[in-house]
RNA sequence: GCCGGGGUGGCGGAAUUGGUAGACGCGACGGACUUAAAAUCCGUUGGGGCAACUCAUGCGGGUUCGAUUCCCGCCCCCGGUACCA
């Protein structure tokens, strides 16, 4: 006999007889309970698909399967992510054009997609550079643009010297750029945005109902950055002013402004000892004449703005700024006449881009305070004594007028309305800027005309298409310019002629919304038909890296609370539950690279071990979530668990299918059938949970149980193949067939046929509880809490019983040498503590 | 710096409402088969000790009859974030 499966032929035959039989097709009308399990689509780059994709596709590949057996309809798609730089630049190399190279890529994913068997309705493939995808990508882009969630406006934008586009904030990695690591620089351009800012309370709120994994939500809420605060109003004046009169009434002649500085801490506003403006706050422009330093401000604000971030946050150590002489702030507490600065440690991005400074409160003022020789003054007094001259917990107020002795967390807000501050909540993060200089991405559905101004491309004229005759070389203008075709057009609205926008959509764009096409994907009127989003939507279970945190998963979050307000969906969330895979590291320990060499090629694996063996391996590896490193060996092992289990189907011999008892039964079979149920029971609640790695760790005991015994039965056997059947697929129908061929000359043909359809059409199996429980259990004698003997007893022993058996025992006769022990502990069915 | 996750054999990892530490697999060692090797099969495998025992879950304390699990204080690794007032 062979004890080597063929896993070329095996996986093959049944790879057809998959397709042949369309067992994958998620049907729409099915009125099983329904299920959505999807994958993060990849980018279908050019090196092919990494170790990592199927690690993630195989856990849904296992859940798809096992809620298939368990009764339900199943949606598990796949598609591509395929617009985006690689292409593009590989274009700027090569010559090669994006959509060739892209389709080509697509063709090569697919195929190494497919030859691991997944349960995937592949009708529904979709791929967001085709144009009847974009197509409603640019739909999107206009329901956003009807809503007012779509905007064009001058900012200072990250812009990267290297790709020549800007980024949004999500893009941007420790001042660089996510993609070629050079530093991103800040330049002021006019680009479109997504008002997402709107929906910071839904998506901060929403993140309590989803069933995530805490860290990512964590992460989405600290990129939110919620916080509660006040804005406060200073006037300024000038300073000469103060030198003519002192008495405070002659000195309201002199305001020249207001400033509101956004504070978290109104409560110390009486320990404010100096005003910061961001260098490019527009009051340093307003109050222009009263500078009397301009030269030295306008020289550290060129400075400033010079800096990348990078640079910025480099330099943050050594805190720099500049006084604006001529000026001063009053504090609207206690009418104190302050000192104002610019400096780039505010920025002029968050809150109103000015602060109060507090250094005896806060770190930031406190190192700057130190630089410039600029006084400190406490006004909340520690309940304990601090090491440090800077403490910004909470307190008792002090040096505070009236509000002296109050608890500084409720004097925030009585100072807040005493100084007549607005109660003001803050969020970190900004609109997301999604317009790119760059070819290979939707184009924006907008055309500028110089009568009527911004027009929206309408609906009817969708999808613009992205031009041909172009060059690709990046040069900071969008390369659609080049085509005049495209560029020179009738503005939809008067006719005359008009100028087409040059720019393409960010490809998170086009990934916010993906999920709700695999339920129409072919639908030439629609995204999505109400009714089959209905049917499949949103999704249950979603799986990919943790690296999409707040990028995709941030923007698709929002895309679902917009079509949720204009009435497509009646869902606001669209991923229920979340699993993150880990990352497969390299056999070093090492990210797989290809300057490493050391990265793993999925195909030579499949085509080495098979796919059932590279499916198995990869879950055996370790917890799904963890990362963890290659082993060639270990996937051995799993191979070698493969063709045990093929070679277990030779143990099968007794002719009716499920006799005990027989003279061929050794009375081992209660406990086979004990460990089988405890199998059934472990692997299906291992599935549930993702501890996948267990579960194969579950069908390996019981297959070396089953290779010990003489004979199994068919039955056991079989259920132990529907067990495996989620993890290798291919083998478990190649087993599923061929136990029943040989099967069973005393059954007539009828019955046949029902058992050779599909294991996949047959139920899970289920476990007895009953069956479950041992009768006996080993009992552990502890002696001053290390173990000392072991004894069985029966499992519903009680516990005089097990104490009993315990002093009985000869090994604790000899630790209690005759004396009594001072305490007994019983651990029913487990243990017995004494301590002597 | 801050936030989060984690440190268990030679390796990947099991085991936590506190109760036999090291399941399963890899590797290693010994044996069978073979002219030989590979493959396969059987056995052994945390360290120390002939043994009784003893040490051991990053380090140091604590609670407990009993701690990988709970508490306090450190060290190290990984991920996120970067002056957000």
């Amino acid at each position: 006999m062979d004890q080597r499966y063929n896993h070329k032929e095996i996986e093959a035959k049944w790879q057809k007889r998959w397709d042949a039989q369309d067992l994958h097709r998620a049907h729409d009308t099915s009125k099983k309970q329904k299920k959505y399990l999807l994958d993060m689509f990849p980018y279908p780059s050019s090196a092919g698909l990494h170790v990592g994709h199927p690690e993630g596709y195989t856990a849904t590949d296992i859940v798809t399967r096992y809620l298939v057996m368990t009764g339900h309809e199943v949606l598990h798609p796949m598609g591509w992510d395929a617009f985006g730089l690689p292409a593009e630049n590989y274009a700027i190399k090569t010559g090669a054009h994006p959509k060739k190279t892209t389709e080509d890529n697509i063709v090569n994913f697919r195929r190494q997609i497919k030859s691991f068997g997944f349960w995937i309705d592949w009708e529904r493939e979709v791929n967001t550079s085709a144009p009847e995808y974009y197509k409603w990508t640019q739909w999107f882009f206009l329901l956003l643009y009807k809503r007012g969630l779509a905007y064009r406006k001058e900012a200072a934008v990250n812009w990267c010297e290297s790709c020549k586009t800007v980024l949004a904030n999500e893009q941007v990695v420790n001042g660089a750029c996510e993609r070629c690591k050079n530093p991103v620089v800040q330049k002021q351009l006019k680009q479109w945005f997504f008002r997402i800012t709107d929906y910071a309370e839904k998506l901060l709120q929403g993140l309590d109902t989803i069933d995530w994994p805490e860290p990512i939500k964590r992460m989405q809420r600290n990129w939110i950055g919620k916080s509660e605060g006040a804005t406060i109003p200073f006037h300024v004046m000038q300073s000469t002013d103060f030198v003519r009169s002192r008495d405070s009434q002659s000195s309201r002649m002199g305001i020249v402004g207001t400033v509101e500085v956004f504070t978290t801490r109104p409560d110390t506003l009486f320990g404010a000892t100096y005003v910061v403006l961001a260098p490019e706050h527009g009051a340093v422009d307003v109050l222009h004449e009263h500078i009397t330093n301009w030269s030295e401000v306008r020289r550290y604000r060129e400075r400033a703005a010079s800096k990348t971030d990078l640079e910025r946050t480099d330099l943050a150590k050594e805190k720099t700024g500049v006084e604006l002489q001529g000026l001063k702030a009053v504090n609207p507490a206690n009418g104190e006449v302050l000192p104002i600065f610019i400096a780039d440690y505010v920025l002029a991005t968050y809150g109103t881009g000015s602060i109060m400074a507090v250094p005896a409160h806060d770190e930031r003022d406190y190192a700057f305070s130190k630089k410039y020789h600029l006084p400190v003054r406490e006004v909340i007094a520690a309940s304990e004594p601090q090491e440090s001259q800077c403490y910004t917990g909470a307190g008792t107020m002090k040096n505070s007028g009236k509000f002296d002795g109050m608890e500084s967390a409720q004097a925030k807000w009585v100072i807040t309305t005493f100084v007549k501050g607005k109660k003001t909540v803050q969020y970190r993060f900004r609109d997301w800027l999604i317009s790119r200089q760059r070819y290979w991405g939707a184009p924006i559905p907008i055309i500028y005309c110089d009568v009527c101004g911004e027009v929206p491309v309408p609906e009817k004229n969708l999808p613009v298409e992205l031009p041909t005759d172009v060059d690709f070389l990046p040069t900071g203008e969008s390369p659609l310019t080049q085509s005049k075709k495209f560029h020179d057009v009738a503005c939809p609205s008067c006719g005359k002629p008009a100028r087409r926008e040059s720019d393409t959509l960010d490809t998170f764009v086009c990934s916010s919304w993906y999920y709700f096409r695999y339920a129409d994907a072919r639908n030439p009127r629609a995204f999505a038909s109400k009714k089959k989003m209905a049917e499949w939507l949103p999704v249950d279970l979603y799986v990919g890296g943790a690296e999409h945190a707040v990028l995709h998963l941030l923007y698709a979050r929002f895309f679902t609370k917009v079509l949720q307000d204009a009435g497509y969906v009646d869902f606001d969330e669209p991923f229920m539950k979340l699993k993150n895979q880990g990352m497969i590291l390299a056999d070093d320990g090492q990210k797989m690279s290809k300057s490493l060499g050391n990265v793993v090629n999925p195909d030579e694996v499949v085509a080495e071990y098979g796919a059932d063996t590279m499916r198995m391996y990869e879950m055996f590896m370790g917890p799904f979530e963890d990362a963890k490193p290659w082993n060639t060996k270990g996937i051995l092992g799993v191979r070698r668990f493969l063709d045990k289990v093929w070679q277990l189907r030779e143990k099968i011999n007794i002719p009716t299918s499920d006799v005990r008892g027989t003279a061929d039964v050794p009375t081992l079979q209660a406990d086979l059938i004990r460990l089988l149920h405890q199998t059934i029971k472990k692997v299906t609640e291992d599935i549930v949970h993702f501890r996948f790695n267990t579960s194969v760790s579950a069908l390996m005991i019981l297959a070396n149980a089953f290779a010990k015994e003489k004979h199994i039965t068919r039955k056991s056997y079989k259920e132990f193949l529907k067990l495996l059947a989620p993890f290798a697929p291919h083998l478990a129908e190649e087993l599923w067939e061929k136990v029943d061929q040989s099967a069973n000359p005393l059954h007539p043909k009828g019955s046949r046929s029902r058992d050779m359809e599909s294991i996949f059409k047959h139920p899970w199996p289920s476990y007895d509880e009953k069956l479950i429980a041992e009768d006996e259990k080993e009992i552990v004698v502890q002696i001053n809490g290390k173990v000392r003997a072991r004894f069985t007893a029966p499992a519903d022993a009680s516990d005089t019983d097990l104490q009993q058996q315990a002093f009985a025992h000869e090994i604790v006769q000899k630790w209690l040498a005759g004396n009594t022990p001072k305490k007994v502990f019983v651990a029913k069915g487990k243990l017995v503590s004494m301590v002597i």
